[in-house]
DNA sequence: GGTGGATTTTGGTCGGACCATATGGTACTT
DNA sequence: AAGTACCATATGGTCCGACCAAAATCCACC
């Protein structure tokens, strides 16, 4: 079967599809099948355009496309390179959108609860499941935490350091990918925002709470402690957003 | 302030940007502004052109993109129509990405864990909050489940919606939009799989010990319900999988 | 006032041309 | 001989003008 002279025609399309989106469609499906391995440069757009037997507009036009899919990365001067798109980057590509959802308060929040579910479910799951090198590095995670109280910037890092031991435990690289998500999506919420010195030490001490629960292996504590944490921390959130009603 | 006259130049660029990203950017700020409302149509690319001074294969690249961002939606012959993406939207985006990630069942399997570990905390938050209509909705999805029984694609529908309304009991719009996305994402993996009528059978127990556990009040049977419920599930998918390594 | 065809708008495509950047080879310098 | 400056080539990025096809609009006609 031949690939090209599939889509010839000059401007004369029978159906209503896009010759760029034919042309992205059998791109992704030469990356599927492996006739385009990781990390290989794309024929360049001249040669596409001929093997394809369309314009070179056709052809820019899905190697966009696929670039904006995460499918390939460009650069001026270089052919596309083929990039296999992790969940960090799937996750990633959706945090564009997310954040025009983020317009308003109420749309923060479903995002915000969101996240308490999560975490209070890996809460729940660290108290069953952690095993001893989980434990350790939480602890870890949270001396550290300690050690930045006063430090702004230094406390919010090792914060969410601590957070993404959490995500990590489970083995699943979907969740460290979610946690990532979380963290670039609403910090942009909180980093404008003021904070005195007791609020470093309020948010420790949920940690400690969280992984004292995690250490008696109590689910229930451990998700009771990381719901209180989250909920002080959303009133924090809530407090920069100006109409209030 | 003007927004013409800033992307000038012809072909010469300073910096490595291109042209069809900045005129990309300046749509979504005209978007997130409310320059451009929900429903309205955008400017002819022609308008655009000249509007930004830049060629029309710019404005067209930047509409390609702005379009896989599910930003706006494209009709032949018809201008741009501006689609404020809503928490289905952004997550079938991601989806077309995840789709990539299931070639393997490890990848399938990360997911389907992410959701046996979504739908856990679901049926404990129904167990601990579901109001009233929450428990009869999901006992007509479950009486809708078992008169399905037998009939392969519809007991599927009703599968699904009986999952639906555990989805949808938190109020949080993003909850059912996962969803969603997990029914098309999982669908196609276990479609093909042909199956004995004793399986719909043992689903339609697995549901009805769910909701005996939510109407108890009882979290933790609720959680182990739904968990014995998805893995006896995850078998029949894992079994559609060729080499069993 | 309704209806159907002609006109206008508008997206989709093409082809050729030029510019900007990256790469690699070559000739010149040291 | 080694290093460097420079030029040719490959390749992506952009522009222009034109044409086609589908949708939208207008208008004459009934």
């Amino acid at each position: 079967m031949d690939q090209s002279e599939k889509l010839h025609g000059h401007g004369t399309v029978g159906a209503g599809s896009r010759r760029s989106d034919a042309v992205a469609a059998e791109l992704v499906r030469m990356i599927e099948t492996g006739g385009l391995q990781e990390g290989e440069r794309l024929p360049a757009e001249r040669d596409l355009m001929q093997r394809y037997g369309v314009s070179r507009a056709a052809v820019r036009e899905a190697i966009v496309s696929l670039a904006n899919r995460g499918l390939i990365e460009t650069r001026l001067g270089h052919r596309p390179i083929v990039r296999k798109p992790d969940y960090e980057i799937a996750v990633d590509k959706v945090g564009n959108l997310v954040g025009h959802l983020m317009v308003d308060r109420k749309g923060v929040w479903n995002l915000f609860e969101t996240r308490i579910f999560m975490e209070v479910g890996l809460a729940r799951w660290a108290a069953k499941h952690a095993r001893r090198d989980d434990l350790e590095e939480l602890r870890a995670a949270l001396d550290g935490n300690r050690e930045a109280i006063g430090n702004s910037v230094l406390f919010d890092e090792t914060d969410a350091a601590f957070h993404a031991v959490l995500y990590q435990i489970p083995g699943n690289p979907i969740y460290p990918a979610i946690h990532k998500a979380y963290v670039e999506w609403l910090t942009q919420h909180w980093r404008s925002m003021k904070r005195g010195a007791g609020i470093d030490q309020m948010n420790y001490a949920g940690h400690e709470a969280i992984l004292e629960a995690i250490l008696a292996r109590d689910p229930d504590n451990a998700e009771e402690a990381m719901r209180r944490h989250l909920v002080a921390a959303w009133e924090f959130v809530r407090s920069t957003f100006p109409s209030d009603n």
